[in-house]
This record gives C-alpha cells, structure tokens and sequence, in this order.
DNA sequence: CGCCGGTTTGAGAAACATCAACCTGTGTGG
DNA sequence: CCACACAGGTTGATGTTTCTCAAACCGGCG
C-alpha cells in the first residue's frame, strides 16, 4: 500500500495554534439557538469556537478530549489509519454534526479528525452541557445526531461490503447530495443540480475504499457517459435518475 | 451476484407467531434492572417479551414500530439486501443489544433484523419509555448503547475499506471476541479462549462483504496454519498474537 | 439409500491495485 | 519573465485479489 504524505507528519505549532473568535458569526451547528455564544455564556457554560484550515489535523486518535464538539462551518472527516499508511475515512463531518458522539463518555478517541476545508468548530465541556441544558432536549439532540449518523454509517457499511467501484461512487455523492439538500446548499442546475465539493480523488478513494488512480477512472468515466462532473470544486449532477439507479438502496 | 435463497421468502404464519413468555427469565439486556418483567409491569410499562427461531424475520426493512427492542439471549443481526439479492449484515446483534436505536425518532425501520440462532427480544413503547424511566438514566443508557455501536460500525467500515480477506475475517473474529468477553461468554481453552460461533460462512461472508467460497477458503487457511479452528458451532482460537498481527486496527 | 444444507476445491474471469509515466495548472525563486 | 518544482489528475501495462461457475464432498436425516 501506499505511504500516504500528509501533513500528519508535520505538526506546524503556529498552524495547529486555536484561534478563538471572539464573535461567533452565525452557526449552523445543530444546538440550535444553544450554539450561540451569548447564550451560552449567560447560562455559564463555556464554549469555544476555534478553527483550522484545510488538511490540518484537529484531533488525533488516542487524543483525550473532555469536549463536545460540533462542526459549525466546513467540511471535516473522521478517519483511521494503519501504520502501513492504508486510510479509510469512517465519516464526512458537515456544519451541524457531532465530531464524536464517544466523547459524551469515554475521553480518548478512537479516530482522528481532520479538516477537509477551512473549519470553524465549537467546543464544550460535556459535564458542562450535561448538567445545565434541560435532559429531554438534551437527549432528543444528541441521540438524534448519533442515530442520523449510525444510518450513515450502515449505508456506507453496504457500500463497502457489497457495491462496485462506480456504485459506491454514485452512493457517496447521493449521499453527500441528501445531506447538502437539507441544509439548502444544493443550486439547483439543469438535472440534478450542484453543489461544492471539496474533496480531492485521494480523499474520495479513502471514502469509498478504493485507490485514487481507479476512483480517476470511474469519475472519467461518469464525466464521459455525462453522469455527472467534478470540476473547479463544484460536482454537477447532469443524470440524477442515472445515479440513482446505480447508487441507490434498492 | 448470487440470488441468495434465504427463508425470507417464505414466511410461515406458525413460525412467526409471537410467543409471549409469561415469566421472563433472568435477562442480560443492557436495561439492566430495568428489564424485570415486574419491575416495568409495576411502574406501568408495557413490556413484552418475544421469540424467534433460528433464520426467522423479525422486522422487514420498512416496517413500522413503536417500540425499542432489545436482544435478551441469542444472536440476531441487522441487514439490507438489493434487489439483486446482494445482501450485507451491519450489525451483530448480542443480548442487551438495542435492535434499532433508529426506533427512538423514526417509527419506520430503514434495515431488517433476522434472528441467527433461537432469540429472545423485548420490545417496549418507545413514547412510555421515554416519559416514565428518569430522563438522565435513560440517556445515558441510551446514547452509551449507540455510541458503542458507532464504534462497531468505525471498525467495520475500516476493516471492509482497507482490509485483505484473511485480515477482515481476523478482525471480526477479534471483534467477536471481545464483545463475548465483556459478557462472560468465552471458555478459556488452550491459546486465546473459544466461544458459541453459530454463524455459517454464508453468514460470515455477508458481514465481511466477501463470497462464501471465499470465506471458506480463508478459514480452510486459517485452520491449516493453526490460527484458530471453526467448528460443531465452537470458535477456537489457537494463536491469538497471530490473530492480532492480522486483524488488530494498529 | 437418496436428499439436503453446508462446506470444500478447482479453473477461468472480472475487478481492482500497483507501478510508472505523463499532463496541466499554479506557485516560487532567480 | 522564465525555469522549476509540485500537487493533483489522467492514462497505460501488468499483477493480485477476489468473484463466478461448477463440481465434489460430507454429515445428518427422512
């Protein structure tokens, strides 16, 4: 397998140094109304937002965090790596999603978190937060994310397990496609509409568990049958229905 | 693919009927005290206790429920299946499992559940649930049973990712054995414990995301190079730091 | 005994990985 | 401004892993 270079390798204190703004613009993260700093300071519960950027590393398996955190604009990912160098990505972390549910009871990681573009993210103290904001709410957020994010898990898993290239291709951006939707940053375009994306052929081959070199022949490839394109950072579906037959649960 | 000729195809009124036990028996279920028959039938929950035999259904992807169930004895798995008979196990079910954590917010089920041996399950309002159990306990509960399957699922996705046939095998193999472990349920035999294995290499292949012949072959391997046994039902594990080197996320 | 589900084995095909070259746009230092 | 390096992507030739299809095997059971 390949030795991936990343910049794992290099921790740049000036880079890795948090940046705590001190206005939090407008925060999509899935708290709500509890994902604003006045308020939460108010309740006396602290919170911080830092930021990364693109490719920097924000946690790293084993790491001990007593945070919840919260992705509040960007794309990350969770990932894990074998000492061999072989990658696999376990989840694609959008504004408003739990960067480790775990976190609510054990410590330490057990997965590395790194920032796929610039990256703003809030932090707070579990106890915290388990304490002051109200039970039932409380539940009905984080179970609520933690299972939103076991069906993500599960269709990937099927993926993985059961799809060939092409098809687990056509999955994650239906995937990705569904999530964008509901957060209203999908344009819609001629077919299927379009949106950003971010994410390099390395980073989509350590999605779908396949090499970048063959996961450059299946979006060639979709380019050419004019599925859908990949270009300047923006994916334009051109055949949504095409897609759909080749990645949908069906 | 194959079409997988599986039972599901052939449901049989008798076999599915509910048995509803009027004693339940000491239960293993991660509700703890909570699931005591008279305990909950005292606090005024309804509560029943159901069973399945060995390859029955016991939910159909798209079913609609009200209840959280859980696993009391036996092994059940989660699944989905393609039209074209492709079919890939997420989960391992094992006393004190939650069935569907999905159950909590969304009444309809997006997977089936299929019992693997004979299997005892609980099933319980989720609305009663919720209003009745002290909202903390219950979020812990709750949340810590699917943070933990969020961790099954990240190994899984790794393994399925990034993983040769003889190492996901291992790893599942490990993985099973540390759940059985934290239940008191392997034997200490001569290298690294054996253990209950009632699944069939079918089976086995629809978790790894493998063919059965394939399956077959890495464990005819795995059996001549004295790393573990299957049979009669019984895991047998022969060289446990052999099995690690393989399958162990490092 | 014959049947049946499950497993094993083999030969050939398909999917994907590996290795290497090349291409293109972009930034960088002289 | 040019030479150069570099990251990301594309393409091709070849190798490996796994799948597919088919047959044989094996223990249990009617």
């Amino acid at each position: 397998m390949l030795e991936y270079v990343t910049d794992l390798a290099r921790p740049n204190a000036l880079d890795e140094r948090p940046v705590t703004t001190l206005d939090a613009p407008a925060c999509r993260c899935g708290l709500g109304a509890g994902c604003d700093r006045r308020a939460l300071t108010q309740a006396g519960i602290a919170w911080t937002h830092d930021q990364r950027r693109a490719r920097q590393t924000i946690y790293r398996r084993g790491d001990v965090t007593e945070n919840i955190i919260v992705i509040c604009s960007g794309w990350a990912c969770r990932y894990n790596q074998l000492s061999d160098g072989r990658r696999q990505i376990l989840s694609i972390l959008l504004p408003g999603d739990i960067v480790a549910g775990a976190a609510l009871f054990s410590p330490v990681l057990d997965f590395s978190v790194q920032a796929l573009t610039a990256v703003r993210y809030g932090e707070i103290a579990r106890g915290q937060l388990r304490e002051r904001l109200s039970p039932p709410a409380f539940l009905d957020l984080v179970s609520q994310l933690l299972v939103a994010g076991q069906a993500e898990a599960d269709a990937q898993l099927f993926d993985l397990g059961r799809r060939l290239a092409d098809e687990r291709v056509a999955a994650l951006v239906l995937r990705l496609r569904e999530r964008l939707l509901a957060r209203g940053e999908v344009q819609d375009g001629a077919e299927g509409g379009s949106f950003a994306f971010p994410l390099r052929q390395q980073q989509v081959a350590d999605i779908v568990g396949l090499t970048p070199e063959h996961v450059s022949r299946v979006v060639t490839q979709m380019r050419r049958s004019r599925l859908m394109d990949i270009a300047d950072g923006f994916l334009t579906i051109h055949d949504l229905p095409a897609l759909k037959r080749l990645g949908d649960l069906r």
